[in-house]
DNA sequence: ACTGCCATGTAACTAGTTACATGATTGG
DNA sequence: CCAATCATGTAACTAGTTACATGGCAGT
């Protein structure tokens, strides 16, 4: 009846996404789940966190109780009211797609090779590797994550997809290194 | 001698190597070049286009010269000065490379998919194809305009690279629509 | 002894956005 | 006549960052 639409910033879906896998959870608990949404979205800042969760409070979105605690610093513990369940799935199935949105450096580098030789563009490539290799053991450990979370449905279908990109960077990489190795080889 | 080293943001290099691609242009110029980056790395506002200029400038990595016009506003036409292509160069073979960031917000609605129903997902993988497909014409448009620069050495490559990592989306969406689809023939 | 985890929060900052304003010209 | 293009710029805002602070506990 009241309630004028917010229109939130996609962060604060975030948290009130990740709040609705339990029913209980403290900023400390948000934050550490968020980490992995960073290999397919990222992944905010703890400040900002605590900052969502203040004005989803002053929305009614999310409700808390304090739990005082022995040894450990006391904790405020949130979960979802019912209005913000509703506007989370609002948004979840009616609100129009955002773009998708790519920050790929290598490429961008690549785009102004004409300002560097070729060989720090293969070195480039080579470190960019490194980091997709890194990354791509990093996801198998979410992999595990998303399979404790039995809630999670679509958890292994998402590490997959991530796990095809990041494969597919790789190649990419090594396909192009190799077409460098082989100019500078013979100059 | 003086100079200490300024630091700047991603997007300050990335004026400042669209400029390397001719030797004036305008601000006007450079927001429509920086267009063409969306799809592997993004394109900033109009508005922010000129907030790096001024920052540039009074770095003197730029300088600039004012050219009356009839007819048309009066217009600043930029160059790189020998300081900022040095600076350039610098960022663009020893600085870091920083993490690749992918904002995907299929994956992102699907890791809460347990929010949603199956139906609703479904039509937000179409929706994403019918977006990707979009994006795939684009990036066609987007090769001949790389063609046209004789400067950019390596624009095939990244057409190349971009259009193989959409092309991986569309696929993997395709993939799990069907899949979806399969599950809601026979529920 | 030290590191890292739990748990929260603030302060200072910056990068970035949208929306608006101007105004002549060209093309359909 | 309308929309788009050229060309610049400002104002108001927001989302987000880093860095710091506190402090006890558990494990190596």
């Amino acid at each position: 009846m009241s309630s004028m639409k917010p229109d939130l910033p996609i962060t604060s879906y975030i948290v009130l996404g990740l709040l609705s896998f339990s029913d209980e959870m403290s900023g400390y608990d948000i934050r550490k789940a968020a980490e992995n949404l960073q290999y397919f979205y990222w992944s905010p800042a703890q400040s900002q966190i605590y900052a969502e969760l203040r004005r989803l409070a002053a929305h009614k979105l999310v409700s808390s109780r304090s739990v005082r605690q022995e040894g450990k610093p006391d904790k405020q513990l949130f979960h979802l009211t019912s209005e913000g369940t509703a506007v989370f799935q609002q948004w979840l199935t009616h609100a129009p797609l955002p773009p998708i949105m790519l920050k790929q450096p290598v490429l961008l580098k690549l785009f102004f090779g004409h300002m560097a030789d070729t060989a720090a563009m293969a070195q480039m490539l080579r470190q960019y590797i490194v980091d997709i290799t890194e990354i791509l053991g990093q996801l198998a450990v979410v992999a595990e994550y998303m399979g404790e979370v039995a809630e999670n449905e679509y958890g292994g279908m998402i590490v997959e997809w991530s796990s095809h990109f990041y494969t597919g960077e790789r190649e990419m990489a090594q396909k192009l290194l190799a077409q460098f190795e082989a100019q500078i080889g013979e100059p």
